[in-house]
DNA sequence: ATAACAGTTGAACAAGTATTCAACCGTTCA
DNA sequence: TGAACGGTTGAATACTTGTTCAACTGTTAT
């Protein structure tokens, strides 16, 4: 007869003590999932490639919607985003918007990456 | 009459200069696809959890589930993504299967995002 | 005033993705 | 040998998300 087994984890843990050192060790949920959201914003190629253009300069939408050759629709959708992620900021200039980044951390964490990708062989 | 106007940008945009030269300074397109496909592999709360405590020590596919209170399935499912990007590695030991950081760049991007979020007020 | 344009926005659609569920593989041990 | 367990896998489901489309706002210039 063949038991049922759950797709759980038994109370007998495997590595009790390892696992409670860990537990005591990792940062709070929510800071975990901040880190997440943050590295998330970076998870899409149009928003790399926007940002990896405003690494360069200061752009208008229309800059960007021409280099990226996007709709300025889809382009504003995106930087809605990186707005609200306090990742880049605007100012208002007669009818054009001019974007730029907001944060010293965001090309940091950005060239690391890079490097992180050239080293791979 | 009302003339009917593309979402696109028209072919005199407003700053043709400072489009060309940024088009000449940023990676290809291909470099930044791969930017964003490792940055997506953050942007899972499920994953930073996971990869949060492989800083701390190794750990078998069962500590890490009784930890972060998910099903084996769950955990596999993402340890196998974090494989298929060189993220983590993994030993078989017997009945069990040890996973730990393979990537030294990985921490260093990690704590640089926590370092980011902790500076925001 | 009104036309033209830069940019924003919300709804709708399509594509991607994390978790669940069930079945399965391989190793250990009785 | 076969039951138990750690772990993996594929299909199904529910959810998230990027782009498009159309309508709209605000500013400039005629």
């Amino acid at each position: 007869m063949k038991k049922i087994v759950s797709d759980l984890c038994e109370d007998d843990v495997i590595h009790v003590g390892v696992v409670e050192k860990v537990r005591a060790a990792i940062p709070d949920e929510d800071v975990l999932v901040d880190v997440a959201e943050l590295f998330k914003v970076f998870g899409d190629s149009t928003r790399t490639r926007i940002l990896s253009a405003l690494f360069v300069s200061e752009l208008c939408v229309c800059d960007i919607a021409s280099l990226l050759n996007m709709t300025k629709s889809a382009v504003s959708h995106q930087l809605r985003i990186l707005r609200q992620t306090k990742i880049v900021k605007n100012r208002k200039q007669g009818k054009e918007v001019y974007y730029s980044l907001d944060d010293e951390h965001i090309s940091r964490i950005y060239k690391m990456a890079l490097e992180h990708l050239s080293e791979e062989k």
